[in-house]
RNA sequence: GGGCGAAUAGCUCAGCGGUUCAGAGCGCCUGCCUUACACGCAGGAUGUCGGGGGUUCGAAUCCCUCUUCGCCCA
């Protein structure tokens, strides 16, 4: 009967909640993660689903190691992106948020994150996240705006913050400026467009080349490199600006590239950062006018005077397509180039910015990132993949101060106050007067920029200002888990924040940066594309552990997820195969097992067979190399070998030997040992089914739940590489066997004779103790094991010299037995050939490792003696 | 323009100096309803490990270079 996971799963988690297993035991040695908290407007997607998933197994794992586990929760109040969902929501109703004014889009949108606000949190259950739900926080939380203010002001205080006036980046749209990092470099096809600007003194014409026509408007001159001869004469002198008549001078800079364009540069100070630093040093007095209005149309007012009327109140790229047209018809355009470049878009709503200049709140970054920047170099924390060191090291040593303020309404409030008499400062609290002259006070009307809230959720969460007992406790964390995008966005700003705020401690230790979810195609998921996967799908057909697992198997650390949108049996069939496959193991084991079983400890080693001894020693090579992979976050590699325990050791050896041995209280005690081991090593990546089995199992106590269950520790007295070996010549023996009756098409029900010649370093005792298994599981009417194989058989010859044949009287081909066997013979000849030029090379002899020769050395003793025996064997058939 | 990464079976990926190491899952082919499982069992086929050069006793594995693709930063 297949597994149906949906009856299953819900029940389970409502356990573990109803259980409280998720709060951290009181006792034991903290182990900490902190959630990257999703967006308070997210629905889940599989890039989260991923990011949670890779969590839940590190938390349960340590949970199981008997690590006091804690897995914060929580959301971002998420500035743009939540402001945009809610004024998306008015446009609907016709109306803008300046419609309803501040306060009330304000409290419109508290209404709309109370009302959608768990919808993630509550998904994250489904999928079987076993966060501290207890200590659930918001960055909106009361406490936690504190927190922020409280930053702002020691920012403030410390003089690491100041009001820039400077080009930022500006999104029309959202009509807020961003940071660097939230503003998008996408390659674009665009065009160079070249443009004669006539002399003053009508003696001719200056080409300039410009992507943005339409800022010529703002341009307050043209500057060409000091080194470049081809304009050398026309400095000093003035041009006009095309359609507006504004005359500007013409000057030299150092920063121009003379290869780009024509090497004349017009300047835009108001427009573009670069065109900014330069009218700095060549026009340091010279006005810089704002060409278009917030919303990227040209200006009508103000500057207006250098826009002419037909342009105003035109939006940028039409304004771009009219300018070019009339350009063509006073002949002032060249020509226009074809060119690939970086245009910068809104991370939020994909607008393409506009460079504008503005005064905005800074964070000085140097000062709170050098020391960072130190402590990484000396190892105080890791970020694996280790491939992001130089990219992270990059952005750490040339980082940019930090532009934090917003204009938008949803966010923390700046908490700068200015008097009517020019006093101003930043407070904790909302003064209600001037400290300073009493005056009456306003604050800043921007807010905050997300992320300088999201920056200290390490510790924020956990009450700091206050010196809190959770504080004290869960602080530094241990492992952060998120994906590369934000890195720099949020990663390296909390490094920064903890490191400051906290003691120079870091947050975390280890930063795992995993993966994107890609489709077949390798493009990101995404709700645009439409090629997303809904977890929740996923998790209806198959189940939340099948999902898991392909999350957790189909990733290696830090590689891509690739998934098929279309496909979802194809792309989850492995998790839902797998659970399945535990699922029937453990209905077959647990159908065996009385009320209570021998434990493993107290069954008598002399009452073990050769493949109890196998499978309990295979059992510690599992726990080891399982628990050994998780340590160092290879999950994918964990995965894959808990697989093949319980399928191919387990299930397909194990139990097929043990089947006539299940009255045997010693088989009974092996079976239960190694399910439960099994089920104890899978339970951080397949959580649910494990459970629901686990609890099946003999001897449970009443509140005894595998989630707070411990984790295997290996018993070295049930390591036997003896067994390993042994077992594996009875397994290869069993599988010759089945290969010959493949090869000669043997009906499955007919019964054969075999005899197994045990040469090399078996013994005919290796196969006599599992004669049984052998027997039953190569379908044999008898083997045996001594004396020389009667009549016509099939042949195999096993690595070192030991034989099978198996009767095929009337069956087998003599030509075809020929063939077979000397093609074995030639690949086995052709190895050793290889072999032994390399033991007869003096250089390979004297300089490769004495171990590697030693082995080699034993490999030619028994390939020769697989040789022989087939050379003998290929004689006796008469085979020429 | 600078940096990082990837290129291995039809697909998704492991392996990252020692040659029964060319692997796994899915797919494919041939048999099987063998009393836990057809979401299964047994047996198979498939790759000059992107091209070229080099280091080494030995290279899918290290170095250089080229090609293609992806990501980050300017």
């Amino acid at each position: 009967m297949a597994y149906d996971p949906r009856p299953v799963e819900p029940v389970i988690y409502k356990r573990w909640l109803d259980a409280g297993v998720f709060q951290p035991r009181p006792d034991g040695d903290p182990y900490v993660i902190v959630i990257p908290p999703p967006n308070v407007t997210d629905v889940l997607h599989v890039g989260h689903a991923l990011n949670n998933v890779i969590q839940d197994v590190l938390i349960r794992f340590e949970r199981m190691r008997g690590r006091a586990a804690e897995w914060l929760p929580g959301t971002d109040h998420a500035g743009i992106a939540t402001q945009n969902v809610v004024e998306k929501r008015l446009a609907a109703e016709g109306k803008t948020r300046f419609d309803l004014g501040r306060e009330a889009f304000v409290a419109r949108t508290w209404e709309y994150v109370r009302k959608t606000g768990s919808t993630i949190i509550e998904q994250l259950k489904i999928i079987g996240c076993s966060c501290d739900w207890s200590r659930q926080r918001f960055t909106f939380d009361p406490e936690y705006v504190a927190a922020v203010r409280e930053v702002f002001v020691r920012l403030w205080d410390e003089g690491l913050i100041y009001r820039g006036h400077r080009v930022i980046h500006w999104c029309p749209h959202c009509l807020t400026a961003l940071s660097d990092e939230e503003a998008e470099h996408h390659e674009t096809q665009g065009n160079l467009y070249h443009i004669k600007y006539p002399l003053e003194d009508g003696s001719g014409f200056v080409t300039v080349a410009t992507t943005r026509p339409e800022t010529m408007f703002g341009d307050i001159g043209l500057v060409f490199n000091p080194k470049d001869g081809r304009y050398k004469s026309l400095k000093g002198k003035r041009v006009k600006i095309p359609l507006a008549g504004v005359a500007i001078p013409i000057a030299t800079d150092e920063a121009v590239d003379q290869a780009f364009g024509t090497g004349m540069l017009k300047v835009t100070p108001a427009h573009d950062a670069n065109d900014f630093d330069i009218a700095n040093r060549v026009w340091p007095k010279e006005a810089k006018p704002l060409i278009m209005t917030e919303d990227a149309k040209m200006a009508g007012t103000g500057d207006a005077g250098r826009v002419p009327p037909e342009l105003q109140g035109l939006d940028r790229f039409d304004a771009r397509k009219k300018i070019v047209k009339q350009l063509e018809r006073d002949g002032l355009l060249v020509n226009v180039e074809q060119h690939q470049h970086s245009v910068r878009r809104c991370y939020r709503c994909d607008t393409v910015v506009e460079p504008r200049l503005s005064d905005q709140w800074f964070v000085k970054m140097k000062p709170l990132a050098e020391p960072v920047l130190v402590e990484y170099r000396k190892g105080s924390f890791a970020i694996i993949p280790e491939r992001w060191r130089a990219t992270f090291e990059n952005w750490m040593e040339n980082i940019r101060d930090w532009n934090i303020s917003r204009q938008l309404w949803w966010g923390h409030r700046v908490p700068v106050f200015t008097c009517a008499n020019g006093h101003q400062w930043a407070d904790r609290e909302d003064p209600k007067q001037c400290p300073t002259c009493g005056a009456s006070v306003e604050q800043d009307p921007d807010v905050l920029d997300t992320w300088f809230s999201s920056w200290l959720w390490p510790f924020a969460t956990f009450g700091w200002p206050h010196d809190t007992p959770d504080l004290r406790r869960f602080y530094p964390g241990h492992t952060l888990v998120t994906a590369p995008e934000i890195l720099f966005f949020w990663v390296a700003r909390m490094l920064m924040s903890g490191y400051h705020y906290m003691g120079q401690r870091l947050p975390f230790r280890t930063v795992y940066l995993h993966g994107t979810v890609r489709d077949t195609k390798h493009r990101k998921m995404s709700k645009s594309l439409g090629n997303g996967i809904d977890p929740l799908d996923v998790v209806k057909l198959f189940g939340a552990d099948a999902l898991r697992w392909t999350l957790i198997a189909g990733s290696s650390l830090g590689a891509d997820v690739m998934l098929d949108p279309n496909d979802f049996e194809t792309t989850f069939a492995p998790g839902r195969n797998f659970a399945n496959k535990l699922w029937n193991i453990a209905q077959f084991v647990l159908g065996q097992l009385p009320t209570s079983v021998p434990a493993i400890g107290a069954i008598d080693r002399r009452s073990l067979t050769l493949a109890d001894r196998w499978i309990l020693s295979r059992a510690q090579a599992v726990i080891r190399e399982a628990t050994a992979s998780l340590e160092q976050f290879r999950l994918d590699e964990a995965a894959k070998r808990c697989f093949e325990f319980v399928w191919n050791e387990l299930a397909d050896w194990y139990v097929e030997a043990v089947k006539p041995r299940l009255d045997d209280p010693a088989a009974k005690g092996v079976l239960a040992y190694c399910l439960d081991l099994s089920l104890r090593l899978l339970h951080p990546i397949v959580p649910f089914i494990t459970e629901e089995l686990w609890q099946k199992l003999p001897g449970r106590k009443p509140n005894e739940l595998l989630v707070t269950a411990q984790w295997p520790a290996p018993r070295p007295q049930l390591d036997d590489p003896r067994a390993d070996q042994e077992f594996g010549r009875v397994k290869t023996a069993i599988e010759h066997i089945r290969s010959i009756r493949a090869e000669y098409r043997v009906a499955p029900k007919t019964r054969l004779k075999a005899t197994i010649v045990a040469r090399g370093n078996d013994k005919a005792t290796t196969f006599d103790g599992e004669r049984d298994t052998i027997v039953r599981l190569a379908q044999l009417e008898s083997l045996a094991l001594d004396g020389v194989p009667q009549g016509v058989g099939a042949h195999a010859v096993f690595g070192d010299g030991s034989e099978v044949v198996v009767a095929l009287e009337g069956v087998v081909d003599l030509k075809h037995e020929c063939r077979r066997l000397s093609e074995e013979f030639e690949r086995i000849d052709k190895q050793l050939t290889s072999l032994a030029a390399r033991l007869t090379n003096d250089s390979f002899v004297s300089r490769a490792p004495q171990e590697v020769v030693a082995k080699e050395r034993e490999k030619e003793k028994a390939w020769r003696d697989q040789r022989d025996v087939l050379a003998g064997k290929l004689k006796s058939l008469g085979c020429s």
